[in-house]
RNA sequence: GUGCCUUUAGCUCAACCGGCAGAGCGCUGGACUGUGGAUCCGGAGGUUACGGGUUCGAGCCCCGUAAGGCACCCCA
């Protein structure tokens, strides 16, 4: 029967609850992204959820739309975050005196956006951010696309390309196009479609929107051009000579594709692809973005250099560059393909109990623990040893120490290996290093059995 | 924010043309066994997502709401 006022529990649309088995999931990725940003030295940020909105307001453009905004119980007008990157010029110009420059820091956290929640999308989701602030050198940008192809590949993500492009350089097309600058986010937001859309698809977005029919073509001709970043580059300096802006964004796309082998980005993961875009208004010079093609996750990771944002806080302007990888996409990506298979529980050992062994078994269990293992004690005397047995391998725990009466009648034990069946009976005495040993032989066997 | 599709027990899914809402698994009580519970017997669990409407009668048809999926927009 129902209880009166019973209230029917729901998450909203676009937020979820994570379970253990997640959970797992979620900070074993999160551990490998923070290993990559800690290598390259960057240090841990946190910052509120909750912003006052004008802290918020006047850099994402038109995405200001999907923001959380709400009046506070004092009045306040707040808004919840919507990247990593407001609020980290906001703590740069707040903090200056603190900090050092560069700053390097890395920020692994919520951020909220009203969008239509769809796979891979959510009204709340993670990003892991790393960004330098306080240097203007192409050595800044091409450290954090490094860290973004590091940080990629060490969750295992296949076929994975970084697309690099120029703000500058995407102003000079529209500019070279006879669009004035009002216009220039049509003609951005078409040349982005490229891929979807194709060559034609864009010509027809383009012409729609009242371009001259020879200045698409000549759109279309650089930003569909085949090549190496150098040739390419060098080619768009002799189409764009009369524009100083777009000699020096290719100056420094030159130099940071110069730098990238350096650092260890190999020339077949990267593309320079004049047709990326990006939303984000505050972004002034390089753009980056990665995109897997299955599944259909749109970009995991998307950033750029944003000289200006810290500067509307501040008066003076500090030169800043970052990445943003998506923590949700990331994992749609490793769950498609099983890319961190392996340990399912933080626990590495059941002891069982039943009706006659309690307190040996529980002494037990605190034994193992001052052995440094990780121990879980069962709390249904009542269940066969085969039913505990199950419960174990179900939580996905490797190994069981299953003592029966008349085990503890004979000091010993039996440690059983959950993914294999194998199992020893062994004195109390040799019981933590055989649950060592079952679990070095568990490591071993390695992910093959892990769902057995 | 817009459009299309979907929603039946905890899970996976049935239910003819609009005619008594079901199965498997899971859960649970017991028998029997002290080692992945196999086997046997029993039980609970549903306002068919929610709210309206049409009809003698609605899981099924119509309208609205919510959630999920897909596309657009945008983006991690």
């Amino acid at each position: 029967m129902k209880a009166a006022g019973r209230r029917e529990p729901r998450v909203l649309s676009g937020f979820r609850d994570f379970l253990p088995e997640q959970m797992l999931l979620r900070q074993r990725i999160v551990g490998v992204i923070r290993a990559v940003f800690e290598r390259h030295g960057f240090e841990p940020l946190d910052t509120p959820a909750l912003e006052l909105i004008e802290v918020l307001t006047g850099k994402a453009g038109e995405n200001e739309k999907l923001m959380y905004r709400f009046t506070d119980g004092g009045g306040r007008e707040v808004g919840l975050r919507y990247d990593l990157t407001v609020p980290l010029a906001r703590v740069v110009a707040m903090h200056q005196n603190d900090l050092v420059f560069p700053f390097k820091r890395y920020h692994i956290a919520p951020v909220w956006r009203a969008e239509r929640a769809q796979r891979g999308r959510f009204r709340e989701f993670w990003q892991c951010d790393a960004d330098i602030a306080g240097s203007a050198s192409m050595l800044a940008d091409a450290e954090v696309v490094a860290v973004m192809a590091e940080a990629l590949a060490a969750v295992g993500l296949p076929r994975c390309t970084i697309r690099i492009n120029h703000r500058q350089l995407l102003a000079a097309l529209a500019r070279a196009a006879g669009v004035d600058a009002a216009g220039a986010g049509t003609v951005f937001r078409a040349i982005d479609k490229l891929d979807k859309i194709g060559p034609d698809g864009v010509a027809r977005e383009l012409e729609d929107s009242g371009i001259t029919a020879g200045a698409t073509g000549r759109i279309l001709a650089m930003v569909t051009e085949e090549g190496d970043p150098a040739a390419r580059l060098a080619s768009l300096r002799s189409g764009l000579d009369q524009d100083a802006e777009a000699m020096a964004a290719i100056d420094q796309l030159g130099e940071l594709f110069g730098h990238l082998p350096a650092f260890g980005v190999a020339d077949e993961v990267v593309r320079f692809d004049l047709s990326l875009a990006r939303g984000l208004d505050y972004y002034t010079g390089p753009v980056f973005e990665a995109v897997v093609e299955e599944p259909k996750v749109g970009s995991v990771a998307g950033a750029g250099r944003y000289d200006g944002l810290i500067g509307t806080f501040l008066g003076r302007s500090v030169p800043a560059t970052g990445i943003s990888l998506g923590l949700e996409r990331i994992i749609e990506v490793v769950k498609e393909f099983d890319l961190l298979p392996g340990a399912t529980s933080t626990t590495d050992v059941f002891v069982a109990v039943t009706r006659d062994t309690v307190a040996d078994a529980a002494q037990i269990a605190a034994r193992l623990r001052d052995q440094r293992l990780r121990v879980d004690l069962g709390l249904q005397p009542a269940r066969s040893l085969g039913d505990q047995a199950k419960y174990a391998a179900r939580k996905g725990i490797p190994v069981a120490v299953l003592m029966s009466p008349a085990d503890v009648g004979a000091g010993t034990a039996v440690v059983r290996a959950l993914h294999t069946g194998a199992q020893t009976t062994v004195l109390l005495d040799d019981l933590g290093r055989a649950v060592h040993e079952a679990l070095r032989a568990d490591d071993a066997a390695g992910p093959a059995l892990s769902d057995a």
